[in-house]
DNA sequence: CGTATGACGTGCA
DNA sequence: GTGCACGCCATAC
């Protein structure tokens, strides 16, 4: 179990319609100080099953996205997130 | 193996 | 409240 697997089960974790910050991911996979690792991993990362696009950063704002932000955007609206 | 990069976070102006 | 700069970890080249 390396760190990406450990973050990418993180992040398979979080529930429909909720969005979890990168630190929190970080702090999840055992390293608090690795949320910038979480988003390089994150980003190399294609795996389908990860919905890395309830990934935002700790102050609300929704980060970045492989796809382009307009598309993470799109995707919370789509299963009820609201970003205020 | 060593260097550079990146979907961040916090602090200070 | 907004903007700029520094620090940090893991991965990719």
């Amino acid at each position: 179990m390396d760190f990406a697997d450990w973050v990418r089960s993180a992040v398979a974790a979080i529930p429909k319609g909720s969005t979890r910050s990168y630190k929190y991911i970080a702090r999840a996979a055992g390293s608090p100080r690795a949320y910038r690792a979480v988003g390089n991993i994150l980003n190399k990362n294609r795996d389908p099953n990860v919905p890395c696009h309830r990934v935002i950063k700790s102050d609300g704002s929704l980060g970045g996205y492989y796809y382009g932000s307009r598309a993470k955007a799109r995707k919370l609206k789509e299963e009820g997130y609201v970003s205020r």
